[in-house]
DNA sequence: GGAAACCCGATAAAATTTATCGGGATTCGA
DNA sequence: TCGAATCCCGATAAATTTTATCGGGTTTCC
């Protein structure tokens, strides 16, 4: 179970631009330093634009900045916007897809997870990583 | 961010066959009943026999049981044997994917994250699924 | 007007997932 | 001993998703 780089490269972005929050908006190039193939970056930009997360100052002088203060988006959101819902199965979601019920086991441990895992990342927000908050050590903390 | 069909396949094949697990060996065709495809299953089976999950009987009246108490067997152990291990990020495992240190931010939250999943996917058991055992309500119980 | 930068739809390359095929090897039971 | 049931396995194919790349358009500053 892995996320795709869209993930990856879309918190890196993100919180790039969260210690770059002081400096006026941050181009894309400038974004991209880090190792990132440019115009990829420039699609996962847009796709965090359309979500919210990232305002844009077009022309020259112009780049992307976060939307909004860094304890407010969570890692959640990010990988949401890049990635789609985070649910292991479908039938996390809707009922219907497998014929069963709602009486399925398969479904209620896929539901627990998805639930928990979801937890879990909207409970880091930038600002949480930005200052190395140490995590809760366990789930069960 | 979601499960390929082989994990959930493979879940929903292991809570069948930990079901049945007083009724000798299950063939193929009696797991794939519930309309997974068969000859998928059957590699998801090689791969779970592989993984020491489940052990076979060849021959008439041969098929598939469980290798052990569903009580010894989570959501982990299967998920990993035909997912691979759970990792949200290259760079959860091993340094160096990146070309950034151990002090590298994103790093730091992949691992706190994927450690979680693997406890939370660690903490269910077959039986737990079975007997419709209640989880904890959210991640921080 | 020109340079810097974002915007966007289309397409292509690569990787992964999801199968399917065809035959081989075992085992039971008649 | 034979046939049916069943697991075993490597190869291949189809479909989907991911990961880009391309080419041009638009906005803004100076």
């Amino acid at each position: 179970m892995k996320l795709s780089t869209r993930g990856q490269y879309a918190l890196h972005a993100m919180i790039f631009l969260a210690k770059h929050r002081m400096d006026g908006p941050q181009p894309l190039k400038t974004i991209a330093e880090d190792g990132l193939p440019e115009q990829y970056l420039e699609q996962l930009l847009g796709t965090l634009r359309r979500a919210g997360l990232v305002t844009t100052v077009r022309g020259a002088a112009g780049g992307y900045s976060l939307s909004g203060d860094p304890s407010l988006i969570t890692v959640a959101h990010i990988i949401e916007a890049t990635e789609g819902p985070v649910s292991l199965a479908d039938c996390a979601e809707d009922e219907g897809h497998c014929g069963k019920g709602s009486d399925c086991q398969t479904r209620r441990t896929w539901r627990y997870l998805t639930e928990s895992i979801n937890s879990l990342m909207q409970g880091i927000t930038l600002s949480d990583i930005l200052e190395n908050k140490p995590y809760a050590k366990g789930v069960h903390a």
